[in-house]
DNA sequence: CGAGGCATGTAAGTTGTTACATGATTAG
DNA sequence: CTAATCATGTAACAACTTACATGCCTCG
């Protein structure tokens, strides 16, 4: 149940609706744990029956800002503190990479360049905000070393398929 | 329903049993396409009755060997050539990453001592794989080639940790 | 005043997990 | 003979996707 402590997460760093919630996933939470609106919102009123988030406040065309609870922060820390993470990762991708050998070589080597098209571009983004200005608050270095992360893997990514590339297929 | 192609592939390779398959899923394909028995089973079941796998030998406390039909081969080349990849990931570790300030430092520091030791491992894993002997076919390249990706991606997260490890936390 | 984005929700269907369930064969 | 592994299947539940559905507000 990952998407719950993902909003839990996502409220420790401030009051939020659920449309700003929304947004967050699309956004940066994207990279690690995607979620759309349809799965938010239900997620939401049972975070608000469990007392874990309280609605603090209504605005414009019904949007609903919660707030977390000294119990939602505990389950949280607990989350972070006592479950070991689901280490099972699915990746459409890389399960391709182990059926290449059923493509013409000429048409497997078009879909390694698209891929390397896929991470050089992800690389650029993630570059991008890297470049932006940023704090020295913990909150804002956490975000960081996760970016940074995500550029190291993309950095492999793009340097495993230009060696690729190169050598054969 | 990247489950059902990734039997597809699997059979392309060659005939297997639903449980040699099974163990393909918890073997190298566990890296990119985690599967459970019961999901596997109704999976052939269903490939069977649209005739894109059929059932060649019956062996030894019921078994079953499939092999891949014509169809079975057409739509799994479809699928590679013609699909796009599912570019959505979800990674409980790096989320889990964002959220790191909400932690002590000290545990902190020793939530990403625990993601070092397992890329550690896994890097170690995949190296002695890798040092295995190996063939020439261009199935066992691609399995060579989805090898040194993962390699790549294990080594980045190492040394990602590695120097966030050194420089705070 | 109309288009686009804001804002929330439900429903149907698919996929994936965990638990239940059974029986055969082999190695020690 | 008995424990481990082989071997297959179903059922209940949880998570996720896609589609359906509605209405508000603001900018041009």
């Amino acid at each position: 149940m990952s998407l719950r402590h993902a909003l839990l997460g996502a409220l420790a760093d401030r009051s939020r609706t659920g449309y700003e919630l929304l947004k967050h996933f699309r956004g940066s939470l994207a990279y690690a744990w995607p979620a759309s609106h349809s799965q938010i919102y239900p997620e939401l009123a049972r975070l608000l029956a469990d007392g874990l988030i309280e609605q603090t406040a209504s605005g414009p065309r019904g949007s609903k800002t919660y707030a977390l609870t000294p119990a939602g922060r505990a389950e949280v820390v607990r989350w972070l503190r006592e479950t070991e993470p689901d280490r099972r990762v699915r990746n459409d991708a890389t399960l391709r990479t182990f059926f290449l050998w059923l493509l013409e070589p000429e048409e497997a080597h078009a879909q390694l360049e698209r891929e390397l098209a896929y991470w050089r571009g992800l690389l650029a983004e993630l570059r991008a905000i890297e470049a932006e200005p940023a704090g020295e608050s913990r909150k804002e270095r956490a975000f960081r070393l996760a970016l940074e992360g995500g550029i190291r893997v993309a950095e492999a990514r793009v340097g495993w398929l230009e060696d690729a590339l190169a050598r054969e297929w």
